[in-house]
DNA sequence: GTGGAGAAGATTTTT
DNA sequence: TCTTCTCCAC
């Protein structure tokens, strides 16, 4: 028996049971969005009210969606139900619908990295060789984030050109997978077909669904349909990819009778990191109530330059991890030993590049850290080479693998339809012994190893792409590491300790971004954290090339006063210098 | 197909 | 500033 009343507060007790039609949940950070999310899944099973089958919970990453398939078997612990509702990311769930519905007629599913190639041969054909590929790509992948595409008059020849040459090699991107499954739901009687063998939608993050899969939500869900959308406007930072914090709003107007239920009672930020945050993103109407007590304020440290902001924080973390607690840290008084994991903390920056000074003051100090922007595996020469003949082998894209191999086309070609016709071809761990051995690679490569486990360990898993990605998956929260994080990367993630560096005039606000959104953007740091929060800045950056100093950021100035400390960077000079003038 | 010179451009990111 | 890409010569 699950003890809903003891599981859930009032709020999301409503939320939970709710069941006449469309349901709107807005949830400030940390106040139980995937609870609510898990629970109502939960709660329609577990009452009978709808078979796992016809549920469907669309996350915003595949690593969220693992979570909460974890989440909900545990509800369903107790109870008898053997299948498990259909939980993915919009592109998962229409990869998966587009291989179901067009069998054979579906295409293969290329990355970035293989798209931005195929703009390149694109921009070739036409001739237009001054004309960087990446840009090229990143702007038609930004049309087709709209249904239909935005194609403005200066893309039209290289998006044609680009869709030929996927169309001639049988490939869709990832934005494709969404625009296919809309022309599936164009078809009235497949939509009424999908209306009633799914009736029960949930889509988390839903400020951040872009336009297209706005549309998408709304040809999936009968107007006055079971669907619920959780999310929170204020943290809408997805702008540069469509994402609309409007669209929670538009969510009411477009669907019948739409019942909205405020979750506010936050059980992670203190309240003064709500109010600070609350501050910067302009908020007015919904207030957070904070459940934690104690009293916390944030932490302002202004230094010279990078080099020594990324030293301190190596310090100060050492110092956290070291076993000192935060409240002798904070007034000199130790009170018990608050001890903190390295997994505790996180910095936080607005891009990459700040981290990469931090990384390297960690790394000096011996301070074992983990980025979650480590590069794509699959970037690396020898684990694409292997992937695009496991790809040809099982008769995916072989034309196109084939032209990307390196050496000789022919000699591929022959090489891979004996592989094709082979035993081993059907057989996953076999299969990568027989390419590795092809290419002449050292099958004995750690790598190699690991990747040679991977395939044992999941034999049925078809996708080389897949198994590469999920053994280096991107964020380990478990492991006893600091995490150096973007902003947008720690969505959705909580840690007691935080420090967001680089609070600079031009970096956030980034100065050639939307205001508003790069204020919910600091709104998402400020909320990331439970207990400690540290912001810094440097008087000088280069970046690019450039110097900065515009001084620190505006939005610390929107924080009320009486929440901050401001710290110096390090010892005050003003002190220092006369007297030892004096002394020595 | 490789290597060197020169130019361009440089957030944020899911799948 | 630094990296990444393109172009052209060999």
């Amino acid at each position: 028996m699950i003890d809903w009343h003891s599981a859930l507060n009032p709020a999301q007790l409503e939320a939970v049971f709710y069941r006449a039609g469309p349901l709107l949940v807005v949830a400030g950070p940390g106040t139980g969005k995937t609870r609510v999310l898990t629970y109502r899944i939960g709660y329609l099973i577990d009452a009978g009210i709808a078979r796992p089958d016809q549920i469907l919970a669309i996350t915003f990453t595949n690593q969220a969606a693992r979570e909460m398939s974890g989440r909900i078997s545990k509800i369903l612990e107790s109870s008898e139900v053997d299948s498990r509702p259909g939980i993915a990311t919009f592109h998962g769930w229409a990869l998966g619908l587009l291989k179901k519905r067009l069998g054979r007629e579906a295409r293969l599913l290329i990355d970035e990295m293989d798209a931005i190639g195929i703009c390149r041969d694109a921009v070739r054909d036409l001739g237009l060789s001054l004309a960087r590929a990446q840009g090229i790509y990143r702007r038609i992948s930004q049309a087709k984030q709209y249904w239909p595409p935005r194609i403005d008059k200066g893309l039209e020849a290289v998006y044609h050109a680009y869709h030929l040459i996927l169309k001639e090699y049988g490939l869709w991107d990832y934005d494709d997978l969404i625009l296919e499954v809309l022309r599936l739901f164009e078809d009235e009687k497949f939509r009424a077909e999908f209306h009633t063998e799914v009736p029960f939608v949930l889509i988390d993050e839903f400020q951040d669904v872009s336009p297209a899969q706005y549309c998408l939500v709304k040809a999936m869900v009968k107007r006055d349909g079971d669907i619920t959308v959780i999310g929170d406007p204020n943290q809408s930072i997805y702008g540069f990819r469509g994402a609309d914090p409007g669209s929670m709003q538009q969510f009411s107007i477009d669907f019948k009778g739409v019942k909205t239920v405020i979750l506010d009672t936050a059980y992670r930020s203190p309240q003064a990191f709500l109010d600070a945050a609350k501050g910067v993103a302009r908020i007015k109407g919904i207030c957070l109530k904070s459940k934690r007590r104690h009293i916390h304020r944030l932490e302002i440290r202004s230094f010279k330059g990078p080099g020594a902001e990324a030293k301190w924080v190596a310090r100060t973390i050492e110092q956290i991890v070291g076993g000192l607690s935060f409240d002798s840290l904070n007034n000199g008084t130790a009170r018990g030993s608050n001890l903190r994991g390295l997994s505790d903390v996180a910095v936080l920056f607005r891009f990459r590049a700040l981290g990469t000074q931090i990384a390297k003051a960690l790394a000096s100090q011996g301070i074992p850290f983990q980025r979650a922007d480590d590069p794509d595996p699959l970037a690396q020469e020898e684990l694409c080479s292997i992937w695009r003949v496991w790809e040809a082998v099982k008769g995916r894209g072989i034309q196109y693998h084939l032209k990307r191999m390196p050496g000789n086309d022919d000699l591929w070609h022959k090489r891979i339809q004996d592989l094709r016709s082979s035993p081993e071809a059907s057989d996953g761990p076999r299969l990568l012994s027989s390419i590795i051995e092809m290419l002449g690679l050292d099958p004995n490569r750690p790598v190699l190893r690991a990747l040679q486990r991977t395939v044992e360990r999941y034999p049925e898993e078809d996708s080389l792409a897949v198994l590469i990605r999920t053994e280096s998956d991107i964020l380990d929260l478990n492991i006893e590491a600091v995490s150096l994080l973007s902003i947008h990367a720690a969505k959705g993630l909580e840690f007691p300790v935080v420090f967001m560096i680089g609070c600079e005039d031009g970096i956030i606000p980034w100065k050639e971004a939307d205001p508003d959104e790069e204020r919910r953007l600091f709104y998402v740091g400020l909320t990331r954290a439970s207990e400690k929060i540290y912001l810094t800045h440097v008087r000088c950056r280069r970046l690019f090339g450039q110097e900065m100093d515009a001084g620190p950021s505006p939005f610390i100035s929107d924080i009320p006063e009486g929440l901050l400390v401001r710290a110096q960077g390090h010892r005050p000079k003003r002190a220092r210098k006369p007297r030892q003038g004096r002394l020595f």
